[in-house]
DNA sequence: GGGTGGCCATAACGGCGTTACACCCATAAC
DNA sequence: GTTATGGGTGTAACGCCGTTATGGCCACCC
């Protein structure tokens, strides 16, 4: 702070040092220490300023969670494409996981209400509809070379996102007790046959070509 | 109090006010107003009397939780067997998510971690366990009369708690927004489809008689 | 020079979980 | 009957939390 010489002022920017702070607490010390008070210490700023800039905690958090699903989104996004409609379904539900298991304080504040009172803005959700019209698009595209029998492409991605997101949930809060590597195998080869189950269940009774 | 007879004194068992209060405030009012304070004013007695008889918020909320769990698993054992372990496992979802939709609150408290910063005592998961192994005992009758391709039995339980956990919690955290009917005969419908979807991936693929 | 308004630190308010302290009072011991 | 003991409890406080009223600083503009 002291030598902050004008060689790029770098714009002592408040909300962005806020934002960061935030982000290293939370990604540091979990979300029970994501209190206002220690984002604005770290920030090295008042509590006043997260009112200034986000307008209080849940505004901040907010701006947590818009970060979070864009990351979210753009992981599952790099998940490329397959031949299949249904081999790119597969590797959407193995990318979610890897990000949830890498990003799990970030996952814990977005799907499973790490932070309590927090419900978020609409702004958040419409952010949090984009990873979810990726799955539902190639829900569409295996509708429509009749891979799958089941005509509502919601109805099949529902399936998937609650069984996707159920393993990944479950596995999370499994994992603080006893984080045995025994038990992450267990969870990955739950989560493999689960989905090829699932896949294996929806596939057409009378596949055109297969 | 003061107008309190000799006759059948009824014990002014303190305990038990706290828990009933406790499972009210919990059931009127929602997991945010569940306050030591507040608990205590309800019971009729200081906030101390949490502390005499539960050793504090945790320990109350382990109650709350014990209570839960307990009412649960009764609500799958109740689930009356079918012909084949396949059906009753079906029967058993079924019974899970009539339970979570008409228990929202303990269903929040028990699985989604809706008081912030608790962590279950020991006993909790083991009742919690009672619960799963009720599951777990139909796949190992399924798989015992090669039903089942799958070999591990906690593979298959797992697959089916999952799904049927990710399922009711989306259905949960989405209906607080819009309580809309047609919501709720999407999120039935999806239930099915995804549920009877699994069986029928998990199910052999040469079945000896089927 | 004299507004004007954005940004911020201080200090406070009410509420939270928790606890030190003192008190009541039923019982036990003599 | 007197005294000691100890469990249950009310009062008041501590240190957190999110939030805000107050007022000062300072860059800008007339």
């Amino acid at each position: 702070m002291s030598s902050a010489k004008k060689v790029v002022p770098s714009i002592p920017d408040t909300r962005a040092d806020i934002l960061v702070a935030a982000l290293a607490i939370l990604h540091e010390e979990g979300h029970s220490s994501l209190t206002v008070r220690r984002v604005a210490a770290r920030a090295g700023c008042s509590t006043i300023g997260v009112y200034t800039w986000f307008g209080g905690k849940d505004g901040l958090v907010d701006a947590i969670l818009l970060d979070g699903f864009r990351r979210f989104a753009d992981a599952l996004a790099r998940a490329r494409p397959r031949r299949s409609p249904l081999g790119t379904l597969l590797g959407q539900a193995v990318a979610y996981r890897r990000w949830a298991l890498e990003n799990r304080t970030s996952y814990e504040v977005m799907f499973m209400g790490a932070v309590p009172g927090h419900v978020a803005g609409d702004e958040i959700q419409l952010v949090g509809l984009l990873a979810y019209e990726l799955l539902r698009g190639e829900v569409v595209a295996a509708q429509s070379r009749n891979l799958i029998d089941e005509s509502d492409a919601d109805t099949v991605a529902m399936a998937m996102w609650g069984l996707v997101h159920g393993l990944v949930s479950l596995e999370i809060a499994s994992a603080e007790p006893k984080g045995l590597a025994a038990r992450k195998s267990f969870h990955l080869r739950s989560f493999e046959v689960a989905l090829v189950a699932l896949e294996q269940g929806l596939l057409a009774k009378a596949p055109k070509h297969r």
